[in-house]
DNA sequence: CGCGCACTTGACCCCGGTCAAAGCTAGTGG
DNA sequence: CCACTAGCTTTGACCGGGGTCAAGTGCGCG
């Protein structure tokens, strides 16, 4: 035991909490400086390159994960291959933890990341005796499903444009707590990948691309660099977006 | 504080728990029979009529609730009026819990229907001293969140016949753990509410039922009282229905 | 018995899907 | 350094599923 603690220590990379995207939020952000050590010590921090899963809907659902860098997907294909994409992932999110004991969805990489991993049984197991963690477990929970009910308003109830719009403002928000820019969006994702995300065709979301472009409520320096211009406007378009 | 409860024992009815359907399903399945009592102590037991909201969106989230009898949903409308239903409300459901302190969606009551109410700050104070308890809570959350993204699935993914093949082995699975029939299904909602949960109209919806009573797959005695005829192939039809 | 409301069915239309072709850009190799 | 290629994106033309509008139909309730 104290052995395995020993070699897990050896891990540790210069800076490795100090300088994590993930370190004041969620999962991390409730440990202080002094015992976020026992934490990483548990885990395992590792990386994942770009079109690779990080785990598979119907697998044991061993592990769960701690975002640090990067961007991944959820994403669930069905028996005759349509896909739909739950959420992207952004550093900071914590993801993998199921009821049962097979994850439901499968996650993958958009571009290459970086991750903190527990065996599931061990992190609930420290958990118990960390009361502010476990609590944490759920809020995270209940973050990710007001989220995912902000998606079903806007696949049953939205049109193209309008989703679309929602979907900028979206990733808007999450650069934001990210520390990074409002309004210069990076869209390290496909037009596929949209697509699936809003249930829509490649092509609508392209003409849904052109159309705000046309209206001058975002600017596209390339397909995967988008500028807000109008953020009001924005807002207006897809009408129910809320923080 | 001893008087608060005494005042609570007095409102217990004859057989307040024993005969409720959310006994043993989980929030108060986690509760053992000796003590219940304080679970049911704290809160407080209550009925809303058809067509009443028990919570608003926007509003303060004072209160979570646990379902007795009856049917509600969860709804979301937009500015502009459309609305979309998260998902309908069965007895032994717990709903009302919320990251923030505002409801993200409204709950209203499809039929007269039975329930318990609790501060939200005194169960969660009450959680802390009963770790399984704090577990279920969250365990609560994840599967919600299963659902949820089952029905992402569903409005980004499926067409007409396919999303109303889902929603009726939806039911008939919510029914079976119930302890209510797997076939005759009891649809109290209006083909209105059917609609705006599916992200459909209610002309569509309509056909949609009509297609599959043609094909027999199932028999409308009335517009709310469904029988499967072929569940086999309704699964075949909704696709990628899990259980 | 008749009124009203929910549901069903039909006719038509439009948004977004499908199919096809033409840019764009990054990466490779001469 | 440029030409070539491959994959992604954009744009256009056409089509169809589901929305819209409107007219029945049937059942519950007074």
């Amino acid at each position: 035991m104290n052995k395995t603690i020993y070699a897990n220590t050896q891990n540790r990379g210069d800076n490795y909490c100090k300088d994590c995207r993930a370190r004041y939020r969620d999962l991390c952000g409730v440990m202080s400086d002094d015992t976020i050590y026992t934490l990483y010590d548990l885990g395992r921090s590792n990386k994942i390159e770009k079109g690779e899963y990080l785990f598979m809907e119907e697998a044991p659902s061993t592990y769960v994960y701690n975002i640090s860098s990067g961007m991944l997907m959820l994403e669930r294909i069905g028996s005759d291959g349509r896909r739909q994409i739950i959420s992207f992932v952004y550093p900071g999110d914590f993801i993998g933890l199921t009821v049962d004991s097979n994850y439901s969805v499968s996650c993958r990489a958009v571009e290459a990341s970086r991750f903190c991993r527990w065996k599931r049984t061990e992190l609930e197991q420290f958990a118990e005796g960390h009361q502010n963690l476990e609590k944490s477990l759920r809020v995270i929970g209940n973050k990710v499903l007001a989220r995912t009910i902000d998606q079903i308003f806007i696949l049953g109830r939205k049109n193209a444009v309008e989703r679309l719009a929602f979907f900028l403002l979206q990733t808007s928000g999450r650069q934001i707590n990210a520390g990074l820019s409002e309004t210069q969006l990076n869209l390290p994702m496909t037009r596929t990948d949209i697509a699936d995300h809003l249930g829509l065709t490649i092509e609508t979301v392209s003409r849904a691309f052109s159309r705000l472009s046309k209206d001058k409520l975002i600017e596209l320096a390339t397909p995967s660099l988008v500028t807000v211009l109008d953020h009001d406007q924005l807002i207006k378009c897809a009408d129910n977006y809320k923080v």
